[in-house]
DNA sequence: AAATTATTTTTGTGATCACAAAGTATGGTT
DNA sequence: AACCATACTTTGTGATCACAAAAATAATTT
């Protein structure tokens, strides 16, 4: 068991009001969106339920969430793992999300009204401070939080489930790509964006979404690397 | 208890290959598929387990799944019951669909080949099939397994939950509008999917696709006769 | 020594139980 | 008769246990 790469969860404190299945599963999620789990790693229910200090009720649970959130993938032999990547899927999860939220915003810029622009501009002044501060991980919420708070202008909205599923499962490799930021590279979209919502003008909101997300990838990782890194978190499920 | 509406759900002969968690979680899929369960139905673990004859374990594990789906929605009381339609969600639905898939197709077209397009027209055979003994359960399975079969052709797509899960959503309400079907209203949008296929043009298989989306929803039912029904269903809930 | 079989351990599955919270019914008070 | 407090029931949650399938390890044979 040792032999296994160990994992390295990062415990939040339980709230009482909350279930404890609801707190293992936001926990494993953020494991897992954090990449503290390896791709291909087997997770065993008794190991997690050791770890996390619960029964392995709460983790049967979870785990059968995520893996229908498709967080985590359930192999023949009913293991469950971290679905390991590959670069089409990687290109394929990225295309996906720009078809699916270039839709869902511009099916909710109709409902977007003053308090939820100035809003966006508060998350935006927010993101371009955690530039200055270099604070990646912060970038990356805020980031999410900026997209979520677009979407769900739209009351009727269905989407935002698709699309989180999308995010975790690109997750790990975001981080990645927000790791290697260096540079000022970071042209800012969401100007662009908001621009396009005070103008009620749909297409080019899609297009500022789809340029975000696009950069959002590629704008510290060319294709070479993600690709090597790819490959070489491949090899990581061996060890 | 006896008070609520009863529940009729069709049972399966169960293999013993299969887990009764798997077995259950197909078998309540259906029952919200086929809109067997009211929209609002208060849905309680033991009930169903009783209904099942199985423990209430493979029951949780089941809702959980389903409901991570969004093929039924956990309340504020942790109750869980199928989700309630209103004609908006209804159309952000369809729309949502039709940008997914669309995009699914686009990106699928490119891995299609010949055998595969054989076995798209030798579905498409049993659909007219379907369609001249009338059989509407049959059409509407088939149909799905068509468009399985398109998206499916890319072996790195990573859409396919996601459509899954809005089929799931729209299923009650799409077995209404094809109970509906009367005439032989049904323009076949198949052919012209096949025939944007074998000229490798993606654009007019997308808007072939959108067609067959939009008109499998429109076919039969007006737009006010859906927005009745879906209000009927609503108030349904309260029996 | 390599491959195959046998044994032991681990793991997911499913059933049962205990408990607290939510819901429902009951009975008493205004 | 309407309202509220109380008792009772139902329900989800989480823990524990039993068991069979799978994995890993050890033993045996070729």
């Amino acid at each position: 068991m040792d032999k296994k790469s160990p994992i390295q969860i990062t415990l939040t404190e339980r709230d009482d009001s909350v279930t404890i299945t609801q707190w293992v599963y936001e926990t494993l999620r953020g494991a897992v969106m954090n990449g503290q789990i390896l791709p291909g790693r087997a997770l065993t229910i008794r190991e997690l339920a050791a770890l996390l200090d619960v029964s392995p009720m709460p983790i049967r649970e979870a785990l059968r969430q995520l893996s229908a959130e498709s967080a985590l993938e359930i192999q023949g032999n009913r293991r469950v793992m971290v679905p390991t990547m590959t670069a089409m899927k990687f290109t394929e999860l990225c295309e996906a999300r720009i078809a699916i939220e270039s839709h869902a915003a511009a099916r909710a810029l109709p409902y977007i009204d003053a308090t939820r622009l100035a809003e966006l501009h508060s998350l935006d002044r927010l993101i371009d401070q955690a530039q200055d501060d270099e604070n990646l991980e912060q970038i990356s919420i805020l980031n999410q939080n900026f997209h979520r708070l677009l979407y769900t202008a739209n009351p009727h909205q269905v989407t935002l489930p698709l699309i989180e599923s999308l995010w975790l499962q690109l997750g790990p490799f975001m981080r990645l790509a927000t790791s290697k930021l260096e540079e000022h590279y970071v042209i800012d979209r969401h100007n662009e964006a908001m621009l396009a919502i005070e103008k009620q003008d749909a297409f080019a909101l899609q297009l500022a979404i789809t340029a975000d997300i696009r950069e959002g990838i590629a704008f510290a990782s060319t294709p070479e690397l993600l690709h090597r890194f790819i490959e070489q978190s491949r090899t990581a499920s061996h060890a």
